[in-house]
RNA sequence: GCCCGGGUGGUGGAAUUGGUAUACACGAGGGACUUAAAAUCCCUUGGGUGAAAACCCUUGCGAGUUCGACUCUCGCCCCGGGCACCA
């Protein structure tokens, strides 16, 4: 009854390497490929028990798919460029380089302690000239189709990282890693064209195999909004032009009392002199660019603006004079940067309206006439004030008035996404060169393909610099070369790559890591992919996901692939929170190390703990307390050896206890259910009530002794497979194994599916709908034998008693119910 | 503010289509073995009344639909995550 998992473990491990038994070919005779994908880790240094788990239960579901008898490839391995390796090695005064090498070698150390499927023939590591090259490469693919340009946006500017951030690393206002409060600044950068296929992205994701929460919060993130642009003449001395605005809510036009322009809307610089208060305008223009992204959130419930004076606009639907504003409320990055603004049925023009006393005209009657209230009335209604258009309905009232503009050419239908197009410019040293030479004479020219990678030079001064350039435009050596066009003397591009540019096209990688030509073989690409499983946290629910979803795409039509769908099923683990409940950080000094608790229980523990915990995708605190039931688990099973009953014929099968054989059959079923549906901790209980019921026995045959080990198996691959072993009439010479030998290529065991269908059951007898008998009966059973039986039983007659029975509901199978 | 999740014993959690609420495990209590402890095994374990049989209450709170609700609908409270002036 010895369990000693320090030995057997480590024992496994290596002959499991030494035989390469996790090896994945791209072909096998009779199998078919599965594309097994867990999500690149990033090279933060130790791996804590969150990592674990998103690797331990995933690499259950591998193992069960290779016993379903696939081709399994689960490969693994590292996002080694970024911002946080240059951080940590500022702090550290170690070079990134080191910094992240040294990470990635402890790393491989703890992943191995999993004892995972990991085909370690195709590690990838994103910060290799021999993979970045291909990085370079899909910049150069994206730039000669243009969905790769330059141009000068107003960037995030973290003052303290010196360097852009992408909206998504900007979190309350303040920068995601160093917490600064970030600025607006409008500089020169690389952009990928995303939002060119933000309604492919949408469109395609009805028919993903994603949870659905993760699909509605792409959705929100693309962020489609249909409605209309709508002509808004502007008037002055002199002076006539015209200021388009975007809406949803045509039907609100006669509501429209002013109008709002963005502070950097160009209207206010082209026609700066025909407003007669250009003064004040400007000074307030100049105020809110100082504003920070936090300042102007926090102003959300007081808003600010200024009227411009000496221009009126015209409201195309009843030809009134109104005032025009600039207010930083108005975004200059949506829509067109102006808007009409309809104070009584939004709220935000609302408070500006009543705070610069402006009209405030309502158009629309609520359905259900609510009162006067304070507030807009922002849903849909019935048309009031609105010309020909009173009685209408909101939704008709919509489309009838944009019709009736767009006769007169004041308007059209217009689609506006919330998505922006990717900023993947870095003033940052650790990561991918951009591969562009600016020539004074030619403009910007790529690198040419076969001049590629463009090497990321060792630089010892790696620290961003303040004017806000790359550190790489310090050294000459690499700022100075020659231009691909003309061979004159030119500079090259020194900002280097967003990290997310190289986790967008890994997984195309794995299939074919070494190759030197092509970033994957078409023959290999057409083998494994699109991935099959993909797996990994909610964190990345938005940006990553998306980003490959793009890539995948350009790569289609730029004719590499034939799919535009990288993953086509998706599952997330939840997070791993502290013992007290919060996120695991260090500076909580909450963090689990996974080494200390392998070392203790053993990696079959572990791995089996993480899955009994609860619902995969829920995580919760870390909570060692329930563990010893998981050690006592596998105790138990390994001591089931010597109940193994020793004549092995065929008849001594038969005589096994049948409900012994019905349970034996049902937990084949729910295990192979469980795991399918991610439901790992019910899939583990299964086989701890098998357990329980082995115990009551006093004998179990090899066959299913063998049938508990192999479903077993992707929980606790190194206990399984000894006990596999050591059932073996010889005993085992790890020198002769051979992956044939191993439990992890054997089938997964099929269930009989007459075994498990039920004979009997309990009959529920409810009164009222509460439960007031159970007799044992045989199953199928009609209507009238229910009854019969439900009348005759004592407990019943007490209650039915002296009552008139009013109605009786029988569900086949299941219960009875008598309503008094 | 908006959009997603979630709230079940002392604890982690189960209940697959509206049909036996609390599976499985932890912890706790009692017992066996032992000089003793650990380990192991057996029993009890949602709350209440009761000697027992039995009955009543219980899935965040309040209502509703239903023969029957953890499950569906409405309102509210709390927790977690995401978004945040997107016209």
């Amino acid at each position: 009854m010895s369990y000693n998992p320090a030995k057997i473990e480590k024992k496994w491990q290596k002959a499991w390497e030494k035989t390469g038994i996790y090896l994945a070919p791209d072909k096998v005779k009779g199998k078919k490929n599965f594309y097994h994908l867990v999500m690149l880790p990033y090279t933060s240094g130790d791996l804590h028990i969150g990592h674990w788990y998103n690797f331990a239960p995933a690499d259950v579901y591998a193992r069960f798919k290779r016993m379903q008898g696939f081709n399994v490839m689960s490969p693994i391995g590292f996002d080694a460029f970024g911002l946080p390796a240059e951080n940590a090695a500022i702090k550290n005064r170690i070079h990134p380089k080191t910094w992240t090498y040294k990470n990635i070698k402890k790393m491989k150390k703890q992943l191995r302690l999993i004892g995972a499927v990991y085909d370690w023939s195709r590690e990838i590591i994103t910060s290799e000239p021999n993979y970045y090259k291909w990085t370079q490469w899909m910049f150069l693919q994206l730039y000669k189709k243009g969905l790769a340009y330059r141009a000068k946006v107003p960037a995030n500017w973290c003052p303290s990282c010196k360097t852009v951030l992408a909206n998504e690393q900007v979190v309350e206002g303040k920068c995601e890693r160093c917490e600064s409060e970030v600025f607006q600044k409008e500089i020169e950068q690389w952009l990928f064209k995303i939002t060119e296929s933000a309604e492919d992205l949408l469109e395609n994701l009805e028919e993903l195999d994603w949870p659905e929460n993760t699909k509605t919060m792409q959705r929100n993130w693309i962020g489609k909004s249909l409605g209309w642009e709508v002509k808004f003449k502007a008037k002055g001395l002199n002076f006539s032009s015209e200021i388009p605005v975007f809406t949803t809510r045509t039907d609100t036009l006669f509501g429209a009392t002013y109008l709002v322009l963005a502070p950097e809307h160009k209207f206010i610089a082209d026609n700066l002199s025909f407003i007669t208060n250009q003064r004040t305008l400007k000074k307030y223009i100049e105020e809110s660019k100082k504003k920070t992204e936090r300042e102007r959130i926090s102003e959300v419930k007081e808003k600010t603006g200024i009227e411009v004076r000496g221009i009126k606009a015209i409201n195309p639907v009843n030809n009134r004079e109104i005032p025009i504003f600039v207010a930083d409320y108005v975004l200059m990055n949506y829509g067109t940067g102006a808007i009409m603004s309809v104070p009584a049925h939004d709220q935000r023009d609302y408070d500006f309206a009543k705070k610069y006393n402006l009209p405030i005209i309502k158009v629309v009657k609520p359905k259900n006439g609510s009162g006067v209230s304070d507030k807009a009335y922002e849903g849909e209604g019935v048309l009031m004030n609105s010309g020909r258009f009173i009685g209408m309905k909101s939704s008709e009232a919509k489309e009838r008035i944009g019709e009736w503009l767009s006769q007169k050419g004041l308007d059209k239908k217009k689609v506006y996404y919330k998505l922006r197009d990717w900023t993947i410019s870095r003033q940052r040293y650790w990561g991918a060169p951009i591969p562009m030479v600016f020539c004074q004479k030619c403009g910007w020219q790529p690198v040419k393909e076969r001049d590629l990678p463009v090497l990321l030079p060792k630089i010892k001064d790696f620290r961003p610099t303040t004017d806000g350039k790359s550190p790489l435009a310090k050294s000459k050596k690499f700022l100075e070369t020659f231009c691909p066009k003309c061979n004159g003397p030119a500079k090259r591009e020194t900002d280097t790559m967003d990290t997310f540019v190289c986790s967008s096209w890994y997984y195309l990688r794995y299939t074919d890591s070494s190759n030197e030509k092509i970033f994957a073989s078409k023959q290999k690409i057409k083998t494994w992919l699109p991935v099959n499983m993909y797996i990994g946290g909610s964190e990345h629910i938005v940006l990553h996901l998306l980003y490959s979803r793009f890539f995948t795409r350009a790569l289609k039509d730029f004719g590499y692939l034939s799919f535009k769908e990288p993953f086509l099923t998706l599952r997330h683990q939840g997070i791993i929170l502290g013992s007290d409940g919060q996120k695991m950080s260090k500076s909580k000094g909450n963090i689990i190390d996974p080494d200390i608790q392998v070392r203790k229980y053993g990696s079959d523990v572990i791995r089996m703990y993480l899955c009994f915990m609860g619902p995969y995708n829920q995580g919760g605190p870390w909570n060692i307390k329930g563990i010893g039931g998981v050690v006592r688990f596998l105790k138990r099973v390994s001591g089931q050896k010597s109940k193994i009953r020793s004549d092995e014929s065929a008849s001594s099968n038969s005589k096994e206890n049948p409900a012994f054989k019905k349970l034996i059959h049902q937990t084949i079923k729910k295990v192979k259910e469980d795991i399918e549906g991610f439901r790992f901790n019910t899939a583990i209980s299964s086989l701890m009530i098998l357990i329980n019921a082995i115990d009551k026995e006093k004998e179990i045959s090899v066959i299913n002794y063998k049938i508990l080990l192999r479903l077993l198996s992707p929980f606790a691959p190194h206990l399984t497979e000894q006990l596999w072993q050591e059932i073996k009439p010889d005993k085992l010479k790890l020198k002769e194994f051979k992956p044939k030998d191993s439990i992890h290529n054997q089938p997964w065991p099929e269930y009989n599916p007459k075994l498990i269908t039920k004979k009997q059951i309990y009959l529920i007898i409810q009164i009222n709908g509460r439960v007031r008998d159970k007799i044992e009966v045989k199953v199928p059973l009609n209507r009238k034998i229910a009854e019969e039986l439900a009348f005759s039983s004592q407990k019943v007659g007490k209650w039915i008693k002296g009552k008139k029975v009013k109605r009786v509901i029988f569900v086949p199978g299941k219960l009875i119910n008598i309503v008094i």
